[in-house]
This record gives C-alpha cells, sequence and structure tokens, in this order.
DNA sequence: TTTTCTTACCAAAGGGTTTTGGTAGAAATA
DNA sequence: TATTTCTACCAAAACCCTTTGGTAAGAAAA
C-alpha cells in the first residue's frame, strides 16, 4: 500500500519500473484513490471557501461569475475544491465563515467585496487561518490582498474631467461601507486638492450600484439649481441609469453632462453613446488571487502577497469639455 | 463515542438528558466532529458539483451567478458543499465530470445549459450517477430536470406578434446546439403553423446570446430587401444589440420594428425604450433544481422529479402593431 | 574486505468518524 | 411470576488513505 500511494503521488524514492506498473496496475483494476481518505490521512480539507455577498433581491452584477471562473481553473490544476456558499452581509454572514473554519471544511478562504472595517478579516486573522482578500481593509494586521488601485483609478478620472474644464464632478460612490468606496473617495479629493478647487459636498453620494439608483440619483443632482457638469459613477450600471435620467431631460451626454463609469462591463461600449470607464481585469484578477491564496497554503509571508493593479482609463463617448458656466461672475468675465 | 456520535446527529435513541450532556461536554471542550472523518465513515462526499461553462473571454451572463445564488442556500441548509469548477465545452468538460464523479468528489451534479444531445447527461445516466437538469436533453432515458416552457413561451411570444399584424418575425436563436434553442424554435414554428404563416428561413438565425451578435445580426436582417418587421430574441443582451442596430438606421423601435427578447435582465426595463421579454424566475428555479437534487439523492426516482415551469411574457414598449406591407399584392388590395 | 551511504520498498500505526451487532435494565404484557 | 418488548447505551470493526520508522540489497568509499 505505501508504495502504491507513493507510486501515485509522484514521490521520488520509488523507482519508474514500479511506479510504471503500479500505474497500469491501478488502471486495470479501475482503482482511483478515495479523496475523501486522503484528506483524513492529510489532515486537509483540499478544498477552498468563497462566500458570495447575497444583496438583496435581484441580479449580482457579472463580476461574481467572473472572479470566479478566474479562480476555478488555478484550484482545479492544484486539485483543490472551490466551495462556494452565499450569505447576506451582517452576522448570517460570520457563521457561515465560521461554519467553513471551524468546522475545517476548507484550508483557505478567498475574501471578496471588503468592507473598510471588515469583521471577517478579523476573525480570520484571530484564528490565524489562510485567507487572500479581493479589495483591502483597513486592517493594520498584515494579510493578502489583490487590490485594484480604486484611488488611483478615480484620481485619473477626476483629473481627467478637471481637465476637461469641469469644476463640478458629482460623484455617485458605492455604499461607504465598502473598502474600494473610501480608496476612491479618496482619489477623488486628492484630485481636487492638486488642482486647488473646493469640494461641494452636497454633490458627494451614494449608489447601490445598479442601474435605478444611479437614475434616481442623477435626477436629484440634475434638480439642484447648480447641477454638476459631471458625473463619476461607482459602476457602470450605475452609469447606465446616470445617463438615462441625463437623456430623459433632453440633455446631451458628453456635451452638457459628463459620465465615466467604472467596471468596463460588456455592454459599456455598446451604450448609447459609448460609455467612457475604467477597466479592471477581473478575470486574470481572479487567478491571480487564486495563486496567492496557493502560494500563501505553500508559506509565503502574507507581506509578501501583497498587489495593487491600476485600472486602465477606457476613453469613448461620455465626457467632453465642460461647459461655460453661467454664474453671475464668470459670465461677467467671459464677455469681458 | 458511539453515543456521542449519536447524540450528535440527532439519533432518536439517546435521552434527551444524555443528548443534553453530550452537547454541553462537546461546547465545552470545543469539540467539531470532523466533517472529513465523518465523509470516510459514511462513504459520502456531502457535495454537490457544479460546472460553469466557460465560454470564450468575456462575461458569462449574470444567468449563473443567479442561479448559484439560489441552489446555494439550500444545499448549505442541508450540509452539502457546493463545488463550483469551469470548463469550456468539448472534451474538457467532460473530463471535470469523469473527475468528480470517478473520483468521489460529489455525491450529485447539477447539470446547467443542456445541450439536445448532451453527452454529459448519457455519462451521468450510463455511470447511474444521480444528478438534476437545469433544461432538457434529448435522451429519452428517464432523468430528473426543471426546464423553462421555452417552447410555450416562444409560442407565445410569436403569437403575440402575429396577433399584432407580424408575418415577417425574425428568430435570433441561441446556438442550435442548446437543448432550449431547438425548443424556442418548435415553439416559433407552431404559432406560425397554427396561423397558417409560412416561415421564410432566410431570417432564422442564430446569435451568440450577447450584445454584439445580436446588432450583426440585425444588421444583417435589415439589409434584406424585404426585412422583417420584428425580432424575436434569445436573450436580452441579443436584443439590446438589435435595438442598438435599429436604433443606428434611424427606425423607431416598437413602430417600424418590433422587439422582443427574453430572461428580464435588470436592465431590460430601463433600455430605451423598455424592452418586452420573458421572465424567469432564475433564482427560485436554482433552490428548486437544488431541492430536487436532495429529493433524488434520499431516493426519489427521476420520473417524479420533473418540471417544467412557465416563463412570463412582460410586456412593455419594444413590441407593436406592425406597418402595413407593401408588397404589391397587399398594396393593391389596401386600396381597393 | 569492511564500512557507509543510497535506493527501493514495506509493516504498522494513525486519522476521526459511523455502523454493526450487541447488552443491560426497565416497563409492559401474559 | 415469567416472558416479551422497548429504551438507552456501548465495544469493536470498518472506512481508505498517508506517514513514520524502519529493512534489505546494492553501490561507493575507506
Amino acid at each position: 500500500m505505501t508504495t502504491v500511494s507513493r507510486a501515485l503521488n509522484g514521490y521520488d524514492d520509488v523507482s519508474e519500473t514500479t511506479r510504471a506498473r503500479v500505474i497500469d496496475a491501478a488502471q486495470a483494476a479501475g482503482y482511483r484513490p478515495n479523496p475523501v481518505a486522503r484528506r483524513l490521512a492529510l489532515g486537509r480539507a483540499e478544498a477552498i471557501g468563497l462566500v458570495l455577498p447575497r444583496s438583496v433581491g435581484d441580479f449580482v452584477d457579472p463580476f461574481f461569475t467572473e472572479l470566479l471562473r478566474g479562480m476555478a481553473s488555478v484550484f482545479e490544476d492544484a486539485n483543490l475544491d472551490l466551495i462556494v456558499t452565499a450569505a447576506p452581509e451582517g452576522p448570517a454572514e460570520l457563521r457561515v465563515y465560521r461554519r467553513l473554519v471551524e468546522g475545517r471544511r476548507v484550508d483557505g478562504l478567498i475574501v471578496a467585496r471588503t468592507r473598510s472595517h471588515d469583521e471577517r478579516i478579523e476573525y480570520l486573522l484571530d484564528q490565524d487561518f489562510p485567507f487572500v482578500c479581493h479589495g483591502r481593509t483597513g486592517s493594520d494586521r498584515p494579510h493578502a490582498y489583490l487590490d485594484m488601485d480604486n484611488e488611483g483609478g478615480f484620481l485619473e478620472a477626476t483629473q481627467r474631467l478637471i481637465g476637461l474644464g469641469h469644476r463640478r464632478i458629482a460623484l455617485i460612490n458605492a455604499p461607504m461601507n465598502l473598502a474600494f468606496a473610501q480608496a476612491r473617495l479618496i482619489g477623488y479629493e486628492r484630485a481636487h486638492a492638486d488642482a486647488g478647487i473646493e469640494i461641494d459636498r452636497t454633490i458627494l453620494c451614494e449608489s447601490d450600484l445598479n442601474e435605478e439608483s444611479g437614475h434616481d440619483i442623477a435626477n436629484r443632482l440634475l434638480d439642484f439649481d447648480e447641477p454638476p457638469t459631471a458625473m463619476l459613477c461607482a459602476s457602470d450600471f450605475t452609469a447606465l441609469g446616470v445617463m438615462r435620467a441625463v437623456k430623459a431631460r433632453g440633455l446631451e451626454i458628453g456635451v452638457d453632462v459628463s459620465i465615466i463609469g467604472y467596471d468596463d462591463i460588456p455592454l459599456a461600449q455598446y451604450a448609447d453613446p459609448p460609455l467612457t470607464t475604467m477597466h479592471q481585469q477581473i478575470h486574470r484578477g481572479g487567478a491571480r488571487v487564486a495563486e496567492m491564496l496557493l502560494a500563501r497554503l505553500a508559506g509565503t509571508p502574507p507581506e509578501d502577497l501583497q498587489e495593487v493593479w491600476p485600472p486602465r482609463l477606457v476613453s469613448r463617448a461620455t465626457d467632453g469639455p465642460a461647459k461655460p458656466i453661467k454664474t453671475p461672475q464668470e459670465f461677467v468675465e467671459a464677455t469681458t
């Protein structure tokens, strides 16, 4: 039995002739090692967990399918099962994590959609349990993560709008408990500070990342006496909702109001007009996060597993030069 | 040990006092049963598998996240792990299934996006392995499935368009190897046969279920000498592409060309104009498929686990009465 | 020739459950 | 009172691997 086990698992203290005999015999007998027995003997679950956020009611953005598919093949090649569960944010979520960790059902976890104060992460750190985050968190204890440079992305997008002459740029952010929303706000603020522009806090909003909330928020903003000339959105779906609201008022997108989205969903390029947005490599990010977790399990310290990837601004047709603002002073200045 | 096991697993031959003592002691000692040891003793994997199709390159439709979330909670309540992998259609796909089945990594499988001739299903039937399909297949051997009534759905949609006076209705179907594409074609054909309308086979097309291919096909159709007055689409994304093509030519949607989609993605209601489409309860379908698999594992014969759910036509603004067709005869008829 | 090292293999223990096949005692029945 | 049934509990076997701690034989070094 020993030799069979070692032959099948590629140990080097079994001669190639013996190994071949074992493999042939296994083949002939239709023998397949029992993974469960293997796991018991090894003391490992040979599985990785991923908990999908179960947001209220409707479709999750395609983000997770994409991330999932990126990870799946990496784990499959490493002979690890990927266990997927779903939990609504809140106490039930942490219970799911506990079940996976304390029930020894997984060897490691991927934590997606991190929050700025994230009890999942504190819990996993307390337990000294291997995990990799997709997105950062506020915790100052070292842990592995792959994050998109949300701050840099929004810095760049904001700078672009400022460069086009916009001075009243609304920020339609994601819910502020999400880590990336905070980072994006900072990028937005930095761009303003660098340009010496004061921010009007009344045009800073939070959306639910879907079309409808983008639409509603845009309508509110457009009702202002002095509406923003540009809107920077947390997701492409939000941006699509904003576009719908802008169009409904007979305003021209990219002329009267500039809009920039985030994610570069496939639909973005086919929107009318095509949406300027930030592209992230979600699929490759998923694969990379999986690789990082593999490294973590192999003993790489978390400090060495921290990456930040830059998003890429995809310039299309929803942003354009700001129209001259019609405040009295500027009107006077412009006409003299 | 025996009593502890039986107490913790809810057997009825242990007194409630003993059970309480066991539970208290377990709590105090921080004892948690080892699921891997349990699986070995039970001879079960306590896991269910789902293989995502890895279509070329880009985002999968949100369909799968939705299905996944529907299933996840059912399996979690049943103490089963849901193992997700991804495989491209083709020989690699079957290899993934074999690994899961023959490697005894799962107790049952969910097979989604069935094809009319589906070697996965033949394989699982050959192996006498428990599974439930989401969608039907051509196999005449009994097996469990939950399917949407694609034939009925397209029958209804086609009848609606015929009722609006349309006589040249293009069918922009899904790839014909998918089971639901065949069913939809049949529904489409039946509606025509019932109304005594001959079908022009040149306006029957296959799309890739995404925006772009809908756009391209619509453009081809609109180049015809006698273009169709209505287009029935395999998915909402396809329909959005069709809408883009129609708008680009200055035609009015719902007036010059009627369009009906399928899926009722959240964006459908916010499209311009809002898209008429078929709604399916994907989330609830996922939960139901999971329940059916549980029943299957408990011994319910597959014949008793076959359900067909009707989709619901959601009437919005992309379909309208057909414009009078300007063929010579009809022109004469109309003017006399 | 003797000793040491290396290679190739193996027996037994260990991992943590559940199930099988019981037993003992109390309660119900004859 | 004698017998049967039921309830509550338990010891040992079984599940199928991997690891530990060897041994034997051949090759290399002394």
